[in-house]
DNA sequence: GTCTATAACAAGATAGAC
DNA sequence: GTCTATCTTGTTATAGAC
């Protein structure tokens, strides 16, 4: 919803979301017993939105090199959001600042949800560094590297939102993806 | 203030703030006329906080190699925020979600504030890239990037606070940097 | 400057008619 | 399911005593 996007939770009045989709406040509560459960079927799509995302990523890319399948995801999931600046300001908002008065913790939630992703994106680490096209170094921490420069990319770009940063972290990725890279053998 | 920087502006309540400091809610009102000014008034300590510890380090780290330069600044500046999750939550939340009712555009602030670093990054880069230091490339691009990896590692450092992400940001930062740095030229 | 008291208002939530 | 009307709570803001 637009509403949780933009003003947050506490920012968002039940007023603004019934005048969005023509009714009125009360009506509301036919739907959903309370905000907090409105809010939190948002969020579900918004999860599923995601977690949709990654596995047809993940799966679409199999059995590329590791170096290629890394930046094929990269750029999916970065298309992903970046067409829909609505859907990644919610998620932004929601990983980082859920409201704090959240019945379930949803920050436990996100982080169990992306620890799937995260552990798929360090066992690539793996196999590439295995497989001698990857610069050696630990996993998890280069995953961490892999999606800190994701992230970021992603947040510059709901924070700057009139710029066009497709060229730019194009370029953030070919940085990265050249620093990963096994330097070539130096022949002789 | 704490509670700007957890809960946001609509979630912080002066009660909790008159609270925490041991007055009353209405004595507030002798030090701010509303809300909103107090608000502005803790954004502007952080602001003017952000802007001393880019000068000092763009200041200190003056006359080193472009490459030991940009890691310099990386360092001090992540290792600023990374020592005081609180300062780092209230800048995030204002760089990205600032209240939607502020009279002043929060954004637009932060971003000129901000312009005068990045500026000042691409122009490292570009005297790098000059001195056959860096690997050729779009200066201003090449700052997007920078920028990028810094605060997605400084977020994910907010999101996952039980982790301690400092070895990971650092690995991070060296898989950039050898990505950004010009290739050994192969002798023969 | 800080307090008590209170006004004015907005928002979440509920009851009951249609 | 949707509406009008109402209740309750929490919050901003002000007036006036100490």
């Amino acid at each position: 919803m637009v509403f949780f996007a933009q003003k947050g939770y506490t920012g968002t009045s039940l007023a603004d979301i019934a005048g969005e989709i023509g009714i009125k406040k009360p009506s509301i509560y036919a739907h959903y017993p309370s905000k907090m459960d409105l809010f939190l079927a948002v969020v579900d799509v918004a999860m599923v939105d995601y977690q949709q995302c990654w596995r047809e990523a993940l799966s679409s890319s199999k059995g590329l090199p590791a170096l290629e399948r890394l930046q094929s995801l990269y750029e999916t999931v970065f298309n992903h959001y970046i067409d829909d600046p609505v859907k990644m300001a919610l998620w932004v908002r929601m990983g980082i600042f859920p409201p704090t008065d959240s019945p379930i913790d949803l920050l436990t939630t996100l982080k169990s949800v992306n620890s799937e992703f995260t552990a798929a994106i360090a066992d690539i680490f793996r196999s590439g560094i295995a497989g001698g096209d990857l610069r050696d170094g630990s996993p998890d921490e280069l995953a961490h590297a892999f999606f800190s420069l994701l992230i970021g990319c992603l947040i510059r770009a709901v924070c700057y939102r009139e710029t066009d940063f497709r060229a730019s972290s194009r370029c953030a990725w070919d940085c990265f993806a050249a620093g990963i890279k096994k330097p070539e053998n130096n022949p002789r």
